[in-house]
DNA sequence: TTGAAAGCGCTACCAG
DNA sequence: CTGGTAGCGCTTTCAA
């Protein structure tokens, strides 16, 4: 392990100078340059990521973090918030500190308001679950231009330019929860899928997912799509009346929120354990549906990991110089069933 | 964040002095302690683990690490050793080394003699796949003895003293796969176990916990449980004679390795597909059973975590003085299946 | 029993 | 364009 002092005596220059050149700042003669050059690249220079640290103290680096508040919406956003927080602690010792705002979950023009706030404020970087809305795409825009890396996490936004993205890949989740399915059902059903809205793209890319992973399975049909806009009455209604309707149905794909609702109509009907239900996440209600057996598997996309990912990812960016190897960082479709949620 | 620097100031000391109290070092007037320990406690003190890990380099410490070789073994072994990789080179710019060696899976005396080595090149902790055998524990309480912690992977080691565990709890490996099993039949099977060995306790643990969670289905009934030792070979055999003589078998639970040879078994006796299967880990072999539709699901036990978690644990010990929390750290049963593979 | 200082690797600032 | 130095937090050694 080669350090800036070795290279320093080895070129007979000071500290200083090999900094200036392996860090591209300053100004150095185009020689000294090259010596030091050709001696880092001998000895196979890496800098260490200690010293790195150690040193930005003094900086007094802050990064923002903005999310769909978990009070009005929904409770998945509660495990982002513990996967942050055990980052922000580790980043307190480093001595960047992390502050979180959350943003309503239908309002771009909020959210652009909080991304004022937080430059205002002097961050140096940007985690968001931004509204995709063009506002929003072209704030962040506008904070990359002023040298604030933005990284969007659980949806992206296109045209944005932002740094990275880290979050579930929703097609391959619905192929997941095809994969289950087809496992529960021995490739015979008539499934009911319940979803936010197909309006927005990550839904409607669950759905797309879970059909492709369906579609050699000749006797598995899917009786009908119907909304429920993540909202657990509605979903509760809806739910109701297409058990009611379609009394062939078997199983039941939930594919966004409203879990709670859906499984509310499903046991109001005297069909629990009955239907074949596969769900998303694992807020409370749904570790409880989980554990008394009306719902058979849920998929989860490590919340922790939303949180936390998207500060590392900043920090690297920020003070390691290392950019994201990949512009898009999936999280893992963990299959949690009552013996290892 | 309180520093030493700022809690010698303003106890009127030298930092020498504020470290001694803190870490009971040398001696110091029991005033003078009294008021540095008042001084920090009010200031929240929590030492900086940059400074700590930075400070330690000059103590060039090594760590060790005896598992079993994967070459004459199980591949499976090849994903610990990549987590092991990737700790290392992490570990490697704090300046601690980590030194590995493979040992032989049934040679307790070889181990002891490993353990003996890395004893002698001056480790100052050690991570190990115990081979359960007296001789191994007493090494193991040897190390503990002289100042050197030790944490056990994969397999845990009775009367040993060591330090902390990482890996499966089978008990509950056994359960995950059993609520599969569940899933996958509806409640009504006819199951077949292969399993290592009943007389090693990681492999009798799954099937107890395979059984304690299917206690209450009536339906599903195990036809037999045979024994391939954990060798390809064997497994292709006795399950080819299980299959033979109960055609009635619907589905099979590979407890342990043998793997590939239970399934090509299956695939002679033209069952592949008729069959529900489930087994553990991903290694090569198995990943593609699964892509091709013979293995339905797998549970994996995240052997990266297995590699690495060690080394941190040592780390935390040896650097921080983080005892940790539980003795036992049990990793995730992952339920893989063709669309999350 | 205590203080002072050097060092771990890197950055930044001030002189020259 | 370059060197020297101090500092980030902690440990350790030497001297008092």
């Amino acid at each position: 392990m080669a350090t800036i002092k070795q290279i320093a005596n080895l070129a007979g220059v000071s500290r200083g100078t090999v900094d200036r050149v392996l860090n591209n700042r300053g100004t150095v003669n185009p020689e000294t340059a090259a010596k030091v050059r050709e001696i880092a690249a001998l000895l196979n220079y890496t800098p260490n990521k200690l010293g790195k640290t150690l040193a930005i103290k003094k900086k007094n680096i802050k990064f923002g973090y903005i999310l769909f508040s978990s009070t009005n919406d929904n409770p998945f956003f509660d495990d982002v918030v513990s996967g942050i927080n055990i980052k922000s602690k580790e980043l307190k010792e480093y001595g960047i500190s992390v502050e979180t705002r959350f943003s309503e979950l239908r309002d771009p023009f909020n959210q652009v308001k909080l991304m004022d706030q937080l430059i205002e404020s002097g961050i140096n970087g940007l985690a968001i679950t931004p509204i995709n809305h063009p506002d929003v795409a072209e704030k962040i825009k506008g904070l990359t231009a002023k040298g604030i890396p933005v990284v969007t996490v659980n949806t992206d936004i296109e045209n944005s330019g932002r740094l990275a993205y880290v979050g579930s890949n929703y097609l391959e989740s619905g192929k997941t929860a095809g994969g289950l399915l087809r496992l529960f059902t021995s490739g015979k059903a008539n499934v009911g899928i319940i979803v936010g809205s197909m309006d927005i793209l990550c839904h409607s890319e669950r759905v797309n997912g879970f059909k492709q992973s369906l579609a050699n399975y000749s006797e598995i049909n899917i009786v009908d799509i119907i909304e429920n806009y993540d909202d657990d009455f509605i979903s509760f209604e809806v739910t109701k009346a297409l058990l009611d309707i379609h009394p062939e149905i078997d199983s039941l794909y939930l594919a966004s929120a409203g879990v709670y609702g859906a499984c509310r109509a499903v046991k109001s009907a005297n069909l629990d354990k009955k239907l074949k239900i596969i769900s998303y996440d694992c807020v409370p209600t749904t570790k409880l549906l989980i554990e008394d057996g009306t719902i058979d598997a849920t998929i989860t996309q490590q919340p922790d990991v939303q949180g936390s990912k998207p500060l590392s990812i900043l920090f690297d960016y920020l003070v390691l110089n290392i950019t994201p190897k990949n512009d898009r960082f999936y999280t893992n479709h963990e299959i949690k069933i009552r013996e290892n949620i």
